[in-house]
DNA sequence: GCCGGCGATACCGCACCGGTATCGGTCCTG
DNA sequence: CAGGACCGATACCGGTGCGGTATCGCCGGC
């Protein structure tokens, strides 16, 4: 299988259609339909149900829809770093914004003190943003935090680990309550909790503000226009004007450093073991 | 980066010389080179050093050449998975041949119990095999027992961790002892203790004799020509004519059930279910 | 019954892949 | 120091196959 084949076959399986998969590929529709047909005879199956009407993914298809993005992502990760390793201006860390910025900048500076230490390019990104980087070799390290970020396929090294804390405009009624349940808490409609994006950038439906990134947040928080639970570092910089109440029964969250299995590269395993340390 | 120039880079990167290259890819040499030039065009970098008297790799190379082998394995992965798919006989278990035995029978047992249980495939293989049949997609699951596997790139699951003994012939100086040291251990000599493969299937140097499964292993501890430390469940099955002392300073053996990230099959989720209720 | 939409088929030209023959440079050897 | 062996690169050529346009077959809807 070329990978040709299977960035034909990914376009015309998030598409459905032949007509528009072609667009995307910015070719001709025939073809593509041939490409797809040849797949096909090589594997002695079939990847979709035609009818007349259109198309849908057989189970084999949709099992190859799987693969075939991990192997796309592979070599696209195979092509980074390779031009990466030719340019050698040093390793890129990437990191949601506005998270863990304290210990960000403790690393950064643990790192830059030991002996052999190479630039580091800090990539700051949206949440759910850094596992496709990192998977597809934009980074090279990231920090995810669990359970926020799902960190299957990666190595992990665990660096920290909070409680949440849920964030309230300064005169609410829950304000002075020592602590809240995770069920208080999903109850709030008064400053209502906000809508996160889904993998695919849609939204549920619901009445929470959307907001796409911590900034967004921030800003709504501090206008009152919503209430958000978040780990206990974060809600430490919103203190004032704010409440801030713990929420003990709220999963903990685990800040940890994440790098793509079998790199072999010094600086990234330097990296991992000055962030261990702290 | 298509597959092909994949596949021609890694045999070249491999054997270090293009004439034994293109005789592995069963192809002709001018137009193996000349597919590693455009390769290096297209990437805008050199893979190889030439010289007159042969090819080295580059940093870059040998950056290409981890990064390759990876991606070559998914796709072995993908077109093994999507095929397996569509014929539908259940999954692939792989496990070391002769290890986990009683765990590995309880899980299948415990399994075709669960309602949706689908056919097991059990594949036994050789030690160091079962990680590369994870990866190709050969096996779906697999039983590792680490730190001897590496677990790197894969989901798990701990199952069983338990401590490790050494065997020796019934009569040996030693056999007597509550317990030994490592030190102690990696000193016996009057026999030795087996020399296990490399990755790429060489020996080191030394005086053990080589073995390459554990039946191999069996044999020569019964004839009295080896020593050896494995885990106490493995020892036990060796009881009989042979002195069976603790280690307690070498690592626990921790039996893990392995799966590729992102598998969304059910089947997979059963079993791995299954095998942490056990 | 006609039209519109979708995928498949037919056919064509050209790019590219792989083959053979040969070159250029370096090291070993007599 | 000349000759040869070895190795990778270059030159050139034929065939496969990829992508293009034109068109068909089929089904549903108006």
């Amino acid at each position: 299988m070329e990978t040709r084949e299977l960035r034909y076959f990914v376009a015309v399986a998030e598409e459905l259609h032949f007509g528009r998969a072609a667009e995307r590929l910015a070719m001709a529709q025939p073809p593509l339909s041939r490409a797809i047909q040849q797949l096909e005879r090589r594997l002695g199956l079939l990847l979709f149900h035609r009818t007349a009407r259109g198309i849908t993914l057989t189970d084999a298809g949709s099992v190859l829809l799987l693969e075939a993005r991990t192997v796309l992502d592979a070599v696209e990760a195979a092509e980074r770093r390779t031009r990466r390793a030719a340019d050698r201006p040093g390793v890129v860390l990437a990191a949601k914004a506005g998270a863990s910025s304290e210990l960000l900048s403790k690393l950064l500076d643990a790192y830059a003190a030991e002996p052999g230490a190479v630039a580091v390019d800090v990539m700051l990104c949206g949440p759910g943003e850094t596992e496709g980087l990192l998977r597809t070799g934009r980074a090279d390290v990231a920090l995810l935090h669990r359970p926020y970020d799902t960190t299957a396929g990666f190595d992990t090294e665990d660096l920290y680990s909070e409680g949440q804390v849920v964030v309230l405009p300064a005169g609410h009624a829950l304000a002075n309550r020592p602590q809240l349940s995770m069920a208080e808490v999903s109850a709030l409609t008064d400053p209502p909790l906000p809508r996160w994006p889904r993998r695919d950038g849609s939204y549920s439906d619901g009445v929470g503000p959307q907001v796409r990134d911590h900034t967004q947040l921030t800003q709504l928080i501090t206008l009152g226009r919503a209430c958000a639970v978040m780990p206990e570092s974060l809600g430490a910089q919103l203190r004032v004007d704010h409440a801030v109440v713990p929420v003990p029964d709220a999963p903990a969250v685990t800040t940890v450093i994440a790098w793509q299995p079998l790199t072999r590269t010094k600086a990234v395993a330097d990296l991992v073991r000055t962030a261990t340390r702290l």
